[in-house]
RNA sequence: CGGGGCGUAGCGCAGCUUGGUUAGCGCGCCUGGUUUGGGACCAGGAGGUCCCGGGUUCGAAUCCCGGCGCCCCGACCA
């Protein structure tokens, strides 16, 4: 019988495929809240493993766990001018609890750099107590206009990153290092996501922020997400919060602090970036399920076969499951094609004659046979071989679709269909709103050479300017 | 908030123009059987406040009035 497409092809109508991936691989559903999602277990394996090896790289750059509440007093917000402007539209207010009026309203946090400074006004004396570098993994709410599963919902998950600083130039360094240590390594190791680096342009900037830097991944349809972002705050939120320090002289002084953040958007990355028409493709360093081995019929024999094949890549360090049984063939194969699983291993009665099983790659479906004894290491330098197939391939995408054009007429053609890159001084202010009426904006600033700027008043830059999500 | 569209079974839809018996179809689900090397097939079956409220009528999914909800395109945004 002939294969014919599960989903909504790509080429046809990107956003209906991804929210066709959404549903068959199983990975979230609407909340019954508008704009709340649920994750289902083979979402949220998904998350974990995004939250473990973030979680790795945060600790290993020097910061530590904690958590602050979900409740914020609406007076914080109001102390920083720029941070309640930018939020204000979107927050989710309580008003009312133990069914009485509260003299305060509380906001459900969308974000904790207030509630976080005014703690660590309380933690931070001395210049010995700095650098303090906190993380915490929590879920926020933002009230969004138009929610989309992973990509924007009202309430999402994410890691945010607080530290203070006691100069400018430790705390734009440190915020360097997590962008490159923790998101960069992150995104191009385990997630094979290449992405431009660079700094928002004022108008793009976190509220409150001197600074935000991004990380811009190109999806398969050429928009960009913005995948990571870090943002130094200056001193900005230090002087609303009261964070001083004595310094070794003995005089009081003010922190900078820095904040960033990756949230549960990057799973809508993930699937917009690696997803082919088939359906989901997951990096093998990021996948719950790395291998699956499929019986192609349900028989003694082959059941078998599957299980000793299972428990040698088990043994080999493999994440793999076994499917026996459970209905046709073809049927599970798709199953497994759309939840983007890096490696099938099929066993069958024919290749069982041989002494073989047949290995199939889920990222260009190459397949081969290879003896019993010897699946689990080709297994374990296939899985090698997809994970930098897969980075090099989105390299190359992303290459492939970023225009270099010196006007803004070049540029919004570019656009159409990928990135486009230009002197930032061939775009201006005035280049950004006419950008902006044809919803493209300034993805971010870079060095010519592409490497990040220190801030967008550094002369000769480039920016990267592409439709988003 | 501006512009478009839609509410009928878990999901996707037809029926409405021109009111008329037990409201249909595909997928999914359940039972039994045959199957399983790229979404299997046969037989039987379960499942509905036709978004809500009011009106017209002998009779409303269908016509009228009012409400609510959702989706898509923009502005906002991790």
């Amino acid at each position: 019988m002939a294969t014919q497409s599960v989903l909504t092809p790509q080429a046809d109508d990107f956003p209906r495929w991804y929210q066709d991936v959404v549903a068959k691989a199983e990975m979230a559903d609407n909340g019954p809240v508008r704009g709340t999602m649920v994750i289902r277990p083979y979402g949220w394996a998904i998350w974990e493993r995004m939250q473990a090896a973030m979680d790795e790289r945060i600790k290993g750059a020097g910061a530590q766990n904690a958590y602050f509440p979900l409740f914020i007093p609406l007076s914080y917000f109001q102390r920083e001018a720029e941070h309640v402007e930018g939020f204000s539209p979107e927050l989710a207010i309580v008003t009312h609890a133990g069914g009485e009026e509260l003299a305060e309203p509380i906001v459900v946090r969308p974000t904790s750099e207030t509630v976080i400074g005014e703690y660590m006004a309380k933690w931070v004396q001395s210049y010995r107590d700095l650098p303090l570098l906190l993380n915490q993994w929590s879920n926020v709410v933002r009230w969004e206009l138009r929610p989309r599963l992973f990509l924007r919902s009202s309430e999402f998950l994410w890691q945010e990153g607080h530290t203070a600083h006691a100069s400018y130039d430790d705390a734009n360094a440190y915020a360097n290092k997590i962008h490159l240590e923790v998101y960069n390594d992150f995104l191009e190791n385990v997630l094979a996501a290449p992405t431009y680096l660079g700094i928002k342009p004022a108008s793009e900037r976190f509220a409150g922020a001197i600074n935000s830097i991004t990380a811009e991944g190109m999806m398969r349809d050429g928009k960009a997400l913005q995948m990571a972002t870090t943002h130094e705050l200056g001193q900005n939120f230090a002087r609303a919060f009261d964070i001083y320090f004595q310094s070794e002289a003995g005089q009081a002084e003010l922190c900078h602090t820095t904040s960033w953040g990756a949230s549960t958007r990057m799973v809508g990355g993930l699937i917009m970036l690696h997803g082919d028409d088939q359906g989901l493709v997951v990096p093998p360093r990021l996948a719950p399920i790395q291998a699956v081995v499929i019986a192609v019929r349900d028989e003694p024999e082959v059941n078998d076969a599957c299980e000793k094949v299972a428990a040698s890549l088990k043994s080999a360090g493999v994440r793999v499951q076994v499917d026996r049984g459970r209905g046709s063939f073809g049927r599970r194969v798709t199953d497994w094609e759309i939840k983007g699983v890096p490696l099938r291993v099929e066993v069958g009665p024919r290749d069982l004659k041989e002494g073989v099983v047949t290995l199939v790659r889920r990222d260009n479906a190459d397949k081969a046979a290879f003896s019993l004894d010897a699946v689990a290491s080709v297994a374990l330098d296939l899985l090698d071989v997809i994970q930098s197939a897969m980075f090099e391939g989105a390299k190359q995408r992303l290459a492939d679709a970023t225009s270099d054009v010196l006007t803004i007429d070049e540029a919004l053609e570019a656009t159409e269909t990928g990135f486009a890159r230009l002197k930032w001084s061939a775009v201006g202010e005035s280049g950004e709103a006419t950008l902006k009426a044809r919803a493209v904006t300034v993805r971010c600033l870079q060095r010519p050479d592409g490497s990040m700027p220190a801030n967008d008043r550094e002369a000769e830059l480039d920016c990267i300017v592409a439709k988003s999500y």
